[in-house]
DNA sequence: CGGTGAATTGATGTCAGTCAAGGAGGGTGG
DNA sequence: CCACCCTCCTTGACTGACATCAATTCACCG
């Protein structure tokens, strides 16, 4: 039995914009299933063109990407309400992986009814290009972390962002947050190795900023941590939930 | 006297799709002008509301954000063809600058009317995504560039990314091309240190696989350089052309 | 012809990578 | 029930790629 679009558990999260009930009976004609997995289940693969796409509805992953030589660039981490398998929809091929970090539960679509959307439902379509363009816009920040902060400022970014969004997901209550992530996740988000990862994490660690341990992520102080990273302290605005 | 879209000369190349009779007249009556400017002027600023959006008709340009500490990264290079300004269109800020790096004339659309786009010819709301979702790639990729390569790998990834572009706008013969930019845009643009970027830009002349001075790349071999930058030679996708 | 911006090169310093080893926890099978 | 293994985290020692500093050259321009 799949939970019905009216349901949706992430529909009321301060994270999305509320929806009109024209718009949820449309999306609840565009879902096809759901899709529960294991951890560590690959849900997409780059250079494949995917038959369906799909929204996290419970559970983590992480976007990556492999060079030839083996090693692995995470693009972004994968949180409740992301939408996954655009570039499959669009274009033929997805320029990245996608694989479950913990269980995942997935809202399931279908690609062949993925044009319809931005014909019948054209404010659904600019939702789309709303979701692209915010992940154009984190990916540039992300271009500014990895090129211009040393280790230290990047993995302070990356922990402000993390708590930032699992605050508008109600993962996070201004203390600590369930991250049951590697370090060599975040090492490979931030083009790190893992050993220099393990350092930096300890320095914020001893500074009392922020503790990560066990699949727990505290945030000791947000206010210098948000310094560090040179980022705005606030929550991410609300997006549109597909 | 601007150029009407039936007489664009971006429109007979390889790098984009062709247009319909319909979808040109559509975009005329999108169109409102054009603008003209020089050399070094700001295009549209981080953080701003535009009022317009933009191609890029003629001239080369720079995307780019500045860190709080004034540090400078580029996120990408406009070639003719671009679209400026999505984010402005569809969220309300723009996440980047631009900036003329030679003069510039560019296409202009009007912000208020980019809604009806969607409303009214959905192929063309379509076409934007694509646009999001290709720069989204691209990111992707940027990103494992400055995370896994080293500068030598770095390096020859830009200038091969350069050249394809290139060619696919009829810039690039398969030996050279005229490229304005300064060394220290493409240092910005992988996170190097100018000096080092000229380092590595000697090395790569001296094994005869690139040479860049006075505004003119030469490509030695691409096929060496290729394998260097980790990816596969061949021209991109065609793409759709707003 | 002084001034400015870009490219170039050498010398020196440092941040982060690599190598290596050990410890803690969890699962499995003898 | 305990020995073994595997994955992940942790820490120290050493190395190296790239940054920084500094000086020179050249082209262009007012």
């Amino acid at each position: 039995m799949t939970t019905p679009c009216e349901r949706c558990p992430l529909r009321k999260l301060d994270a999305f914009r509320s929806f009109s009930g024209a718009e949820l009976e449309f999306m609840q004609r565009f879902k096809v299933g759901e899709l529960k997995v294991d951890a560590g289940t690959p849900i997409l693969m780059e250079g494949s063109n995917a038959p369906q796409l799909y929204t996290a509805l419970r559970g983590m992953g992480v976007r990556y990407k492999l060079t030839e030589a083996g090693e692995r660039q995470v693009i972004n981490l994968v949180f409740p309400g992301d939408f996954l398998g655009l570039q499959a929809g669009i274009m033929r091929e997805m320029g990245h992986s996608v694989e479950a970090t913990t269980a995942m539960t997935l809202c399931v679509f279908d690609r062949k009814t993925f044009w319809n959307l931005f014909r019948d439902q054209p404010e659904r379509g600019f939702d789309i290009t709303w979701l692209a363009a915010m992940e154009e816009h984190f990916l540039g920040e992300t271009l500014v972390t990895l090129g211009q902060r040393d280790a230290l400022g990047a993995v302070a970014w990356a922990l402000v962002r993390i708590a930032q969004r699992g605050q508008a997901l109600g993962l996070f209550d201004g203390r600590q947050m369930e991250f049951p992530f590697r370090q060599q996740d975040l090492a490979d988000a931030l083009g790190l190795s893992l050993v220099h990862t393990n350092k930096t994490l300890r320095k914020l660690r001893e500074r009392q900023l922020a503790a990560w341990s066990d699949g727990l992520l505290r945030i000791g102080d947000m206010e210098k941590l948000c310094e560090i990273a040179g980022v705005e302290p606030g929550p991410p605005p609300q997006r549109p939930l597909i």
